[in-house]
DNA sequence: TATGAATGAGTCTTCATTCAT
DNA sequence: GATGAATGAAGACTCATTCAT
């Protein structure tokens, strides 16, 4: 029964990670300080210590899995840059990107609960804005635009069928939408 | 106290109507007999009554939202059936659809829980295939499910910003997914 | 949709009869009128159009068990009468009787009701009572007693076993408190 | 309102003696969250939180009330292993048992509740078994078993009779199985 | 600082009972 | 006479949150 003493950050980001893992499981509504507290191993009055309040804790997850979505733009934004066909290689991630279910569903409820909570809208843009500006340093602005929505909405077609969308129609559509060849 | 002897299928039909537009307000996970007790006029035991439990008084409401869909598709191909230029018909449909908050939230909530239920994806699968099917009688099958996708991400790029997408950035991709030219 | 023009006395027994192939199943808290009605294939309605309230059910199931007793004790009586060993035929009637899960649990409802509500005790006294009687005819009263006693105790022996007791110890036992010779 | 920090242990202890307190008076099945928690003089709440479930606090006092067999049985060991006349002090024994009308109820509805729920049964087991090995230091295992049964059959019929067993035939039944002369 | 005991509001659900038809 | 729709009380249970320690 001794304490063991940890860094209080770290307690607040296991805290955080938790509830990250938890939310492509059991969705954002079904969060509970003790689902939490139990997931991530500390005591259960840790989760209100950390966090004033539930839905303080659900936004801080949210936050951190939108955080999750800048090293990913980064990554894309590297190896974008580094491709000769952008088409190409922007297909490739994309399909990678749809076999991911625990990414989709997290961005999912990040999108749901943003059309919900208002406040939220800010995190669940940083991805679709974050994705338009990478593409923007290829191609013109509208087209960059326009292949974010088109992601996003592949990514609500992979949630919903048994499997995503095909690499061709990827492509086909990519090439379009950025006025490139097919890949 | 006294027992209103209504209509059974009207009560029926007006406690899904109530849940229906609960749903874009407060979400699927929010939905609770009480609330849609209150909001349809009923007692309480109503809900209960009309439905075995509360899980399969959602999922009535999400196929009673999924229904609209098919109305609505229904317009949709009737709308383009009489139009000369379909891309040009079809950016109209969707910029209308963008405007209505209460509608895309519906969608949305439905896609949420059906990426969460797999028992529900058949009724988010609706919407998508539907349209896919529809404009699959203008263009080729890949164009047709490429621009189904891309509209739904124009969905989730609505509900996550001050303004959905613009006019021109949604012709001139729509152009280039369905290979015609710009609206 | 045709009324099926039953005969009233019928239907009511047959709610009963339901209530009494419930009671060993659920036991007499466990009944409820949508339980009944379901069994006895009867419309909801009709266990409250024949009885005014469930309690009064539940005593009309009970009586109507207490009524098997009087069977059960006239066949006793009979194979009791017929026979020349007394200790030995009552041992292979309760050998037999305690074989038989659904009687035993049946009457320990009766048992346990009649401990908290005395009304039923008459109820629960018939078969204690009736059998007391019977052996009386063929023993002192006091060890008639004292058997019939014997008798519930191996009943509650039997119920919270896994194995009644067996048949040498039942033989010795009655045959002692009969005051005759082993069987 | 104000947490009333209180020992913990006694918090559990108060709830399942409430609880077999309410048992000889209500039924096992009678039992209620609020029911117990009233008459604890505890919230509602803690009803729930000592105990995972309704069935797990039924099961607590039930395993509470055949805790006090064992105190029993040590009492009835001491005073047999003391007595000169094992019969007479058994009777005796017997007689003070049949006029505690709750303790009664209470095993009353401990045999009940075993032969509904067979997890329970070694808790009903406990009296039956702890008196047969206690005699069985007295007399043989058979006529040890066999007054155990008797002894549990006029526990029946104390409790539906208005007046338990007489001292007499209490005593000649008990002599003649115990197979001693009576007392 | 950190914990987990404590609480009561609120959840779903069941059900006896009533009563319009 | 019969039925099943209707209702609200009451049940078990969950949980965010508070707070003594």
């Amino acid at each position: 029964m001794t304490h063991v003493r940890r860094n209080p950050e770290e307690r607040r980001r296991r805290i955080i990670e938790a509830a990250c893992e938890l939310i492509p499981e059991v969705g954002v509504a079904g969060l509970t300080h003790r689902l939490v507290a139990a997931r991530a191993g500390v005591p259960l009055g840790a989760t209100t210590y950390y966090f004033r309040s539930l839905d303080e804790l659900v936004e801080a997850a949210l936050a951190a899995a939108a955080e999750v979505t800048t090293a990913c733009l980064r990554e894309w934004g590297e190896a974008l840059a580094a491709s000769r066909d952008v088409t190409a290689t922007l297909v490739r991630l994309v399909a990678d990107y749809l076999q991911d279910h625990v990414r989709m569903r997290t961005w999912n409820e990040l999108y749901a609960a943003g059309g919900l909570r208002p406040e939220l809208r800010p995190l669940a843009r940083r991805w679709s804005d974050g994705l338009t500006e990478l593409l923007a340093e290829h191609v013109d602005t509208t087209a960059a635009r326009a292949a974010a929505v088109f992601i996003d909405g592949a990514l609500l077609h992979a949630l919903i069928h048994d499997r995503p969308i095909d690499g061709e129609t990827l492509g086909r559509s990519l090439a379009a939408i950025l006025g490139t060849r097919p890949a």
